[in-house]
DNA sequence: TGTATTTTCTACCGCGCGGTTAGTAATCTG
DNA sequence: CAGATTACTAACCGCGCGGTAGAAAATACA
């Protein structure tokens, strides 16, 4: 029997991990997010993930239970990271400051780290399992409480729908971040910033700063 | 061998195709458009496309040279069909009307034709060998050209990016027909209206006339 | 009718998949 | 050093995949 089964990593920290379990899992996530990112969910074999990694299959089924437990972990901790970043950018910034801020730190964090990008959006195209983990639903919630905390700031207009102007924003992000995992060349900042003035001028009460990017 | 093995229909007419051969390949990429819409790219096998339409899977590679053709004409048949729709929406418009038309009919015909939906989300997310066919990239300079035309024509302001404006607004016309897939009580015409209306506010120069939805 | 063509079937092939089993190195621990 | 635990390998299993071969129905045509 594999030594911890859980999911996600330290959870009720059953046992203390070893070394060796710690590194090999550590590379075994890696390993799956460079081939989610380059081979899609589909194209990422049990054989494939452990032929990167320089073991043997059994070897990779012996750190998880399953090939499916891999992809989710790894998975789980791209968003992790994304998580953490966007959040701290947005952190304790209130009103529509709040709002662009989310804007900018998701693009510009997917604009550096192109392999988590592929495997968010694998993610998200579901039939892969992985499904399950924080969804769309919630995102589209996160944004759309920080539209309405705006709106109830008086920085945005009272008469627009956080829930429809969320996801219009979610998608607009999303957008940028795929041209320009399609086309490097293409400026997300710039675009980015377009989507930034695009909302002051369409959801703002025209009362607030202009405030400026960060980096 | 197969009477007719081109990847799409008439062309260049070899042979007059039999109407058996026409049933069977209006059957086939019917079919075939509905497990990718229920199952995603992966788990539309031939066996089960063979299944679906009551015959073997030899039968199926009898009308077409590889699973993979019957896959890329269901798709090439669904964007006809999407195309088709849309260019007739936009048809003679122009300025900002050809752009609110633009979002209009692309969510209401997704709206109407979820199967399709689900057919053309699959397609784009590439690693499935349908990828070739008419890209994102086209569909980003078809809206972009609309965009300058609007901004030419005096309805948008000037110092708009029409590239990266169309890459917001298609992704955006995206992330609404998608929620509207995963929630079915989502009111995707009302968001579209609520990106029309912020287009209005974000790119127009306040001279257009307001316009009325169709339909 | 008889013959030619179109359409379909059953049976099979090889492959890569996720996962299992049994044994064996390597490492820790007394 | 000995025994237990940890970390691993080679070989195998059954399955569903896309695709093929050859024969047999169905249909068209004289």
């Amino acid at each position: 029997m594999h030594p911890n089964d859980a999911t996600s990593a330290q959870v009720r920290a059953a046992k203390p991990l070893t070394i060796t379990e710690q590194a090999r899992r550590a590379q075994l996530i890696g390993v799956t997010i460079d081939l989610v990112a380059r081979h899609g969910y589909p194209g990422t074999s049990l054989a494939r993930i452990a032929e990167a990694a320089g073991i043997s299959k059994a070897a990779v089924l012996y750190h998880f239970p399953s090939k499916d437990a891999v992809v989710r972990t790894a998975y789980a901790s791209v968003l992790e990271s994304l998580t953490e970043y966007v959040g701290a950018a947005v952190g304790s910034r209130s009103g529509a400051s709040a709002v662009e801020a989310y804007v900018r730190s998701l693009v510009a964090y997917l604009r550096d780290h192109p392999d988590h990008t592929r495997m968010i959006v694998e993610a998200l195209s579901e039939d892969t399992g992985i499904g399950d983990t924080p969804n769309a639903r919630s995102r589209r919630e996160a944004v759309a409480g920080l539209i309405d905390a705006a709106r109830a700031a008086g920085d945005y207009r009272p008469d627009i729908d956080p829930q429809a102007t969320a996801v219009i924003v979610n998608g607009a992000v999303d957008a940028i971040v795929s041209e320009r995992l399609a086309d490097p060349d293409f400026d997300s900042r710039h675009a980015a910033e377009e989507l930034v003035t695009m909302l002051r001028r369409s959801l703002g009460t025209g009362l607030q700063d202009a405030g400026n990017p960060s980096s």
